[in-house]
DNA sequence: TCATATGGTATACGATGTATACATGAAGAG
DNA sequence: CTCTTCATGTATACATCGTATACCATATGA
């Protein structure tokens, strides 16, 4: 709160007419961040395929968790008040990123290239990987350069695939 | 550190006399649980099929995470200096439960029954899938009671296990 | 003209990890 | 038996944190 006050150039206690408290201004952040991803993860997942463009999410999800690896960690990896809740939330549809996942499972399925299953377990639980996989790399826990963990996660996710793959 | 001293019955400062610091008292809290759940993975990973092992594995992560979730979070969940390091450690053989895992997936590619892996790749995702679930699973982020949360991890190893067998 | 938001400040409080200095008692060494 | 040493504990103090409380300035709309 103090270092966040000094760097917007104020009294700490100022920061608390625009946020309840700490936690309030990470939630803030956090939503904002949401916004941003989902927007990229539109713009991005273009593909036809729905196997193509799962992998192209996973891309836009990486190269945001290794650009902002501190605002990745707070939107996912840190135990947040209002963080959506599986599958309550889910499948209300109000994760904008997760309705694109499972929109595509849901079509890979219908296609007959995805075994039966439920599209939005498949979503979160490739949200799980992704984050576990991340937590790991950004907890220091994997000794690799950005480039090859990201081919371990392109490895992950295209075994993952071949395992709800008819 | 104020409150684990007045629960041993001592002040504070006495705690620096076995602990550099409060970060080192956390590790050793996380070794001694690595102990612990090592023996039990040891215990339990009995039966002859590889895949029956590592779904009994598994099952010996759930009931450790959560019977003591907080143990579990340190352990797995939570940035530490010290901590096991991909692939380095991990190759070198210095984690036990690891080690077992390892030796189920190779017995299971030699055997036929599971494709051509690096085995050490495929123990680390597992893992990561693993603490991805937990953490979001403690993060409150599953409406889920243990049991289902339990039923939900089942479905998603034999969905991975899937992906990697012939 | 004046009440009322709106946004900012000053100060203080309790909790936290821990640096520093000092105390005590047991175990050998002479 | 005395003296040193070491292991273990204590007392006190400090910086840092989030934030409660009280007060202040400016702009706005009745």
């Amino acid at each position: 709160m103090r270092r966040v006050a000094k760097a917007v150039g104020v009294t700490p206690m100022a920061l608390y007419r625009h946020f309840a408290d700490r936690a309030a201004l990470l939630n803030g952040l956090a939503d904002a961040g949401f916004r941003d991803l989902a927007a990229r993860v539109v713009a991005a997942a273009k593909p036809r395929d729905p196997e193509k463009r799962l992998l192209k999410t996973l891309d836009v999800f990486l190269d945001f968790a290794l650009a902002r690896p501190r605002l990745f960690e707070l939107m996912f990896l840190t135990r947040r008040a209002g963080a959506r809740i599986y599958p309550r939330d889910f499948k209300a549809r109000e994760s904008p990123t997760a309705n694109l996942t499972t929109e595509a499972i849901e079509e890979g399925i219908k296609s007959g290239s995805f075994r039966q299953n439920d599209p939005w377990e498949i979503t979160f639980e490739m949200g799980a990987l992704l984050q576990g996989l991340v937590m790991l790399y950004l907890g220091g826990r994997m000794e690799m350069d950005a480039e090859e963990f990201r081919a371990f996660c392109r490895r992950s996710f295209r075994r993952y695939l071949h395992g709800i793959r008819n």
